[in-house]
RNA sequence: GCGGGCGUGGCGGAAUUGGUAGACGCGCUGGAUUUAGGUUCCAGUGGGCUUUCCCGUGAAGGUUCGAGUCCUUUCGCCCGCACCA
């Protein structure tokens, strides 16, 4: 037992962290110096959604965003480290309905005791750059980076067939459509044929794809997500001309069908052609015949597939022919058209040609209509090949396999193409592109699954959007100086009010000829608003324009950025637009708005399920704090697993991280009993056990340090709990009149500075009581330590014999090869008696083998 | 189907470039302090005939003086996208 117990103060986390809450926020400690020539470090979690108070997710998030930030301050950075709501958004409409309330109220209410939670957990924000969506200050900007976008030809509207959310009465971006379910309310989602506003994301698409190179902090999965869902397909537009009624090719534009195909090596085994239902013109071309009626049965039976069954993928095909043929370009096969449900009307061009031979999906369709496949590749040793391979065999049209056949191999049945390689970027593939070129019935082309990001929803609380309804005059952007449109505050939802109906609102005037005019009642979708809010925080208060360039450019851009991976598409795609579209405008000056993504693991309840509501199984961040403190909460979610990692959630990890910090700062204070000058250290001096603490404490502080540039937290709060136990068994074997001053107040210092991260309150009070410091800790610098100080006389290295571990060796350190060497010869004597050593591998300070015949 | 990731003690997890597997913590066992519980401190804790011997990183091969780490095959689990021509 300690010998000074009885005068070390107890660890009162409540009080301690009450009076350094206060204490902080009046300094302004966080705020910052605009005035500074230190380097710049912005450290941004993802803003929450005010919907009540902080769960845990929200407390991991912005613990390692905070020990990030409140460690890079001590590095020496100037640190942007801000904070606000993504304060719009559907379910303030419903909570107000449910509780009789506003939207507004509801969100100030809840953002009030967020702020609170956060205040208390310590984090350690910039308060005055405070932002909040729902702000007119904030929204006004959003409103005029829209009409920018808007100038700019990236905005537009168009009548398409739309997802449609029944339970939000909204419609949804493709991004917020999840295997056919709403994003937000699951519930599925319709079709409608609505005209929209929309957002030219796809305008991007290429520098969306090849700018991912540029992000090496970015986790891979992410990457690979966002490229999987911007989707680049590199293949070729070929034109197919339609034939009359009466099997008479339409020369011209009227007659020209496109497809869109990665596989032009295939076109000989085109036997049919597909128009998707949606079609247009395909009704036209069947009005009065006689398939008008089965064709009109596919295009209806296609309305009524939902998109939950279309995600299943086991979707059977239906489709019916037109009666139409079309002229292959290449082949100048007259093939026949059909309408198939399978084909998807907003992808390429919305027409298809079918090659059964090799398309799974094809062959299907060919299968069930017995529509003729053409095999026009085959692998060498195919039992078809021999009487294909030069034109001279008997034409084939049709096989007895199973399934398509998607295997390399050489073309055949292809006219002067057989005998080239097929597949895709194939030497087939290029000469019939270069042919259709050359021709003038086709071209290279690159498709995108990305589809334009529809913005306008049907929704009151939200960003209006800007624009006037003008009989005379059209659609007419809200004049910038008339900006913003306020969304008014007090729309009666429990009666169902919308903005729709909202005369005060809608009443206007056109802004170009004054006539009475209708203002547009749609907002805009809320991610709008948190795709450039972290460049508001660079200037949150500025009045002229959103941000300033010199603001933005000081600060951006983010070095760290932490959230969850439920945005690895949504929101970081939305940015990653956003700041390209801002740059084209000038308004800033980088390609990639987020240097290093950290994607944080969730957290799950004791069992491994994730907490929620409905469950009961919901652990509040209160029922850990109220009982240990913030501090203990900190330090348990990141020591219990690496930052990207899910947990589940263990009560006994909580009671060890309190363990901890009780036994740091018992561990601190018996130190400062003896602490002197820390800079009067005299190494030559020490005591062996002296010795002992003073190499840990280089070598902890080495590894913590090194594990803190990696986000590795477990790991630095391992080498923290490291320099403590050494600190503690020196302690133990030495009387405290024996110690040393120097070194005491030099390992104090440490522990204090290096847990000062992430047990803030802690760390301060013992920054302060035990060790007498003035000002906060937070401004004092970052422990200085040498690696090369860990280093001891004597190392131990392995010795190995073929290599299997024999034995361990002491040798003096810097020992060279024959030095080492002899030193694991005579170690393992017995294993090598009678044997010759042929060869010695001697990796310094680490270990030998030793290889014997 | 396509793409990505992961398999290490009773548990969470270490091992940064191939070089002493299991750091650190939880739990557990024993001891000290204590009237007791709690706290704290000390020691131990991968498995195996308990003895300096063998086996051990999902499984099987391979490369290497040496493999948790690299290569091939395979099993299991997780995530994302999905009728994208």
């Amino acid at each position: 037992m300690c010998d000074h117990a009885h005068e070390i103060p107890a660890y009162d986390a409540q009080a301690i962290e009450e009076k350094w809450m206060k204490s902080w926020e009046e300094q302004n400690l966080f705020a910052v110096d605009t005035d500074s020539t230190k380097p710049k470090k912005y450290v941004l979690e993802m803003f929450p959604y005010p919907s009540g108070d902080l769960h845990m997710g929200h407390a991991r998030n912005y613990t390692i965003g905070d020990a990030m930030a409140r460690q890079a301050r001590m590095r020496g950075y100037d640190v942007l480290h801000p904070i606000g709501f993504d304060a719009f958004g559907l379910p303030a409409e419903n909570a107000a309905i449910k509780h009789n309330t506003q939207a507004a109220a509801w969100t100030y209410k809840n953002m009030d005791q967020a702020l609170a939670t956060m205040k208390r957990m310590g984090f350690s924000y910039d308060m005055d750059r405070l932002v909040k969506t729902c702000s007119p200050d904030y929204y006004r900007w959003g409103q005029w980076i829209f009409e920018k976008l808007w100038e700019r030809g990236l905005v537009y509207r168009k009548k398409n067939p739309v997802n449609w959310c029944p339970k939000c009465e909204t419609v949804l971006a493709n991004e917020q459509v999840t295997e056919g379910r709403c994003w937000r309310c699951d519930s599925e989602v319709e079709k409608r044929d609505l005209e929209q506003w929309y957002i030219k994301i796809t305008a991007y698409a290429q520098e969306l794809l090849d700018d991912l190179e540029k992000l090496p902090g970015w986790p891979e999965r992410v990457k690979q997500m966002q490229a999987n869902w911007i989707g680049r397909s590199e293949g070729a537009e070929v034109d197919f001309t339609l034939c009359d009624v009466d099997g008479n090719p339409i020369e011209g534009d009227e007659g020209k069908i496109t497809v869109f195909t990665t596989r032009a090596d295939t076109l000989f085994g085109n036997t049919f052609f597909l128009l998707a239902p949606e079609y247009k013109g395909l009704m036209d071309l069947v009005e009065g015949t006689g398939y008008e009626a089965g064709v009109r049965e596919v295009v209806e039976g296609a309305k009524h597939i939902s998109a939950v069954e279309r995600a299943q993928g086991t979707l059977e095909k239906h489709g019916a022919f037109t009666g139409r043929y079309v002229i292959n370009p290449v082949s100048g096969a007259k093939v026949p058209v059909w309408v198939a449900d399978y084909v998807i009307s907003d992808y390429g061009t919305g027409a298809v040609m079918a090659v059964p031979c090799g398309d799974a999906r094809d062959f299907d369709f060919a299968r069930k209509y017995d529509l003729p496949i053409v095999p026009i590749i085959l692998s060498e040793d195919d039992p078809l090949y021999e009487d294909l391979k030069d034109e001279q065999g008997t034409r084939v049209t049709s096989v007895d396999w199973d399934e398509a056949l998607t295997c390399e191999g050489k073309l055949v049945q292809s006219g002067k193409y057989t005998g080239m390689t097929g597949g895709k970027h194939s030497e087939g593939e290029a000469a019939i592109v270069a042919d259709l070129e050359a021709a003038g019935t086709g071209k290279r082309s690159v498709q995108y699954r990305l589809r334009d990001w529809l913005i306008s929803r049907q929704r009151y609380w939200g960003n209006p959007i800007p624009a006037i309804h003008c009989e005379h005059c059209g659609i007419v952007p809200v004049p910038a100086d008339q900006l913003p449109v306020m969304l008014p505050e007090n729309l009666d939802l429990t009666a169902g009010e919308t903005l729709a109906e909202c005369r005060d609102f809608y009443e206007t005037t056109c802004p170009v000829c004054g006539a009475p005019a209708r203002r547009e009642t749609d907002t805009m979708d809320t991610f709008t608003c948190s795709s450039w809010y972290y460049l508001r925080y660079t200037d949150p208060h500025n009045t002229e324009l959103p941000f300033s360039r010199e603001a933005a450019n000081r600060f951006m851009p983010v070095d760290n950025y932490i959230g969850g991976i439920e945005h690895a598409i949504l929101h970081l795609l939305y940015s990653r637009f956003f700041t390209k579209a801002l740059r084209d405008m000038g308004l800033l000056d980088v390609d990639e708005p987020f240097t290093n993504l950290l994607c944080q693991g969730m957290v799950k309840d004791e069992n491994g399920d994730t907490m929620s509501k409905s469950r009961g199984n919901v652990v509040p961040p209160s029922s850990v704090i109220e009982p240990f403190g913030a501090d203990t909460m900190r330090l348990a979610i990141l020591f219990i697993a690496p930052p990207e990692k899910d947990f589940d959630w263990d009560p006994k990890a909580v009671e060890g991280a309190n363990r901890f910090i009780k036994r740091a700062w018992r561990i601190v204070w018996q130190l400062a009993e003896t602490a002197g000058d820390a800079a009067s250290l005299d190494k030559v001096a020490l005591s062996k056990p002296a010795l002992e603490l003073y190499r840990e404490r280089h070598r902890t502080l080495a590894k913590c340090t090194e594990d803190f540039d990696r986000g590795q937290f477990n790991t630095a709060i391992s080498a923290m709990m490291e320099l403590v136990n050494a600190a503690s068994a020196y302690i133990n074997v030495v009387p405290a009149a024996e110690r040393d001053a120097a070194l005491t107040a030099l390992v104090a210092c440490d522990i204090v500075s290096v847990l000062a991260p992430i047990c803030p309150f802690a760390c301060e009070e013992l920054w302060h009581a035990a060790l007498g410091r003035e000002g906060s800790v937070y401004t004092a610098p970052w422990p200085e330590f040498d690696a090369a100080e860990a280093a001891a006389d004597e190392v131990e290295i392995a010795v190995q014999v073929l290599g299997k571990m024999r034995a361990r060796v002491m040798v003096p350190a810097g020992a060279d090869a024959a030095v080492m060497q002899a030193a694991a010869e005579a170690a393992v004597a017995k294993h090598i008696e009678g044997k010759t050593v042929v060869k010695a591998i001697c990796v310094p300070g680490k270990l030998v083998n030793l290889v014997v015949k």
